[in-house]
DNA sequence: AGTAGCACCTGATTGC
DNA sequence: TGCAATCAGGTGCTAC
């Protein structure tokens, strides 16, 4: 969505902003009438994510500098319409018009479960150094976005820092993929892709990862993740679709997410389904063998009956 | 301090 | 055909 938007957006400037559902800018203190006053007028310098996080730099004659910052939740989507836009859709919560180089350029704001939203927020400088994410020319973060921790794409992650917070704690290991204070951009496709390449079962407890397992899992995060992206991203419906409303095609290249009952592409055991930590998770019972009860003598938190 | 559980929503699908 | 229950790819707050 990112790569879709930067091409389009960089160098626009934002005539109006329409909100047609007040919540999608519900983290914006002064509501839909202050998000649409800060971006009128406003230039995009860059488009920048940071795991499933998303922002615009707004050209910086402000102090502090400020972002519109987006996240999509579960099924937000950005199309865009050069010239005459269509009537909105009926799951369309913003609609953002731009100029650029005279010309007349629609970005719409979709989101059928509600879950995402956008505000503008000022930029601040981040915890952990560097630049901001991809896409990025400033070391700069949205307000917030910055707890999030880099992206396992990031090229400048520091992948040492990343393996020990991946190993602290006792959690299952699956939550600790899916915090994105720990490592960012794993969501529970992309967890569940990963554990099954890496060979670890979901419900290990993170501190029993060697450091060789977490080497492992990550290598095999970056992996699924490139691999999708270059695919345009997982979808399984209209509701995951590109900025110019396409699908990605990643969900035919799934070996675990989604293939309860079916075979294991590496050793043919049927692939099981369970909740961790409310998540539906899925994994071969062979590949990614059960952790034992620990030392402590507890059991795997987060365990849940598994589905016949 | 760390973590589990729930709240926040709409809509498609399944089962009675 | 109708209606209720269930499920969905995420995050953040609250209560333990």
């Amino acid at each position: 969505m990112r790569a879709g938007l930067e091409p389009l957006v960089t160098g626009a400037t934002f005539a109006a902003a329409t909100v047609f559902r007040d919540s999608c800018v519900r983290h914006q203190g002064g509501g839909p009438a202050e998000f649409s006053m800060s971006l009128s007028g406003a230039s995009v310098d860059a488009v920048v994510r940071r795991g499933k996080f998303l922002w615009f730099v707004l050209r910086a004659d402000t102090a502090p500098p400020l972002a519109l910052s987006a996240h999509l939740g579960m099924s937000g989507q950005f199309r865009s319409f050069g010239g005459q836009a269509p009537a909105p859709h009926t799951h369309c919560r913003a609609r953002l018009a731009l100029t650029r180089h005279g010309e007349l350029l629609t970005v719409d704001f979709l989101d059928q479960r509600t879950f995402g939203y956008l505000h503008v927020e000022p930029l601040v400088p981040t915890s952990d150094g560097g630049p901001g994410g991809q896409g990025s020319p400033l070391p700069l973060l949205p307000r917030s976005v910055a707890h999030i921790a880099r992206d396992a794409l990031d090229p400048g992650a520091d992948s040492a820092r990343a393996h020990k917070a991946l190993r602290k704690g006792n959690r299952a290991i699956k939550s600790v993929l899916l915090d994105q204070t720990t490592v960012s951009g794993i969501g529970n496709i992309y967890a569940d892709e990963a554990l099954w390449f890496a060979g670890i079962h979901p419900l290990r407890s993170a501190d029993s990862l060697t450091p060789a397992d977490s080497a492992r899992l990550l290598a095999s995060a970056r992996d699924v993740m490139a691999r999708a992206l270059a695919q345009g991203g997982t979808s399984f419906d209209a509701l995951y679709v590109n900025v110019n409303g396409e699908s990605g095609y990643f969900s035919r290249d799934l070996a675990a997410y989604g293939r309860f009952g079916a075979p294991c592409f590496r050793c043919g055991t049927i692939i099981l389904k369970s909740t961790v930590g409310g998540r539906a998770s899925h994994w071969c019972p062979t590949c990614q063998r059960e952790p034992r009860s620990r030392t402590t003598g507890t059991r795997a938190t987060g365990r849940a009956s598994q589905e016949s």
